[in-house]
DNA sequence: GACCAGGCACATC
DNA sequence: GATGTGCATGGT
């Protein structure tokens, strides 16, 4: 497709989105802090399962990070437990403050200061983070203009033709951040507007019409 | 009871 | 490099 298409396209569908939806208000979440975590808890799980997860532990006053940094892998996975993955995304959050603790000395502010690749790049050694959750932080956490790809991202432009159903992460990242206007509030809001639309009329499509079997497989091992 | 949800790492071939 | 599997809860 001519890049003029794309553009046009791409535009369009954003128009139509923020038409029907209207604005989205994301991420969902009172601070950086909570959005990061929030980021975390959501890998392949529902949001209101989250929102259990996150409202445990503003209950016991944890959201931060000095506190969470100092809880044990068992309380903090007791707290998760609505989110699913409990024990695994307990060690992935306590994962990321490691890393966030060593780096930025817990501080939000020095992380945005960062420069964006050097960011992605730490985020992505951090074990647990794959690169939409990357992505999500950088967008929704720090407020660097990252677009990001997900699940619902890959079935809307793939229906409608737009890729090819091979392409990756970064093929799919790639189309957007080159073909609409490098706006962090508008990679903000197209996102957000996908997965409105995904939630209500993206659902995975069976492997083949014969048997119920489906397709969900969006391998996360992308090549850069 | 089956399926799905805002992924990711790791094992195996 | 590509594919399969484990991780787990709560809503529909």
């Amino acid at each position: 497709m001519p890049r003029v298409l794309k553009r046009k396209v791409l535009r369009e569908f954003y128009n139509r989105l923020f038409q029907a939806f209207g604005k989205q208000n994301w991420w969902p979440g009172e601070s950086a802090f909570e959005i990061i975590i929030g980021a975390m808890l959501t890998q392949n799980t529902n949001w209101s399962n989250v929102e259990k997860a996150i409202c445990n532990l503003k209950k016991q006053n944890l959201l931060t990070p000095q506190k969470l940094h100092a809880l044990s892998h068992a309380c903090l996975a007791k707290l998760i437990k609505p989110a699913g993955y409990f024990n695994l995304k307990a060690k992935r959050i306590q994962n990321f403050l490691v890393y966030f603790f060593k780096t930025y000395n817990g501080n939000i502010s020095s992380m945005k200061r960062q420069r964006i690749s050097r960011l992605r790049e730490e985020l992505l050694s951090v074990n647990g983070i794959g690169p939409e959750t990357a992505d999500s932080i950088l967008l929704y956490a720090l407020g660097k203009p990252v677009f990001v790809v997900d699940a619902y991202t890959k079935r809307f432009l793939s229906r409608h033709a737009i890729i090819d159903e091979n392409s990756d992460y970064y093929d799919i990242q790639r189309l957007f951040m080159e073909n609409v206007s490098n706006d962090r509030q508008l990679f903000n809001e197209y996102h957000a507007l996908i997965v409105r639309l995904g939630k209500d009329y993206c659902r995975p499509k069976p492997r083949c019409e014969s048997c119920s079997l489906r397709n969900t497989h969006f391998p996360n091992k992308m090549k850069v």
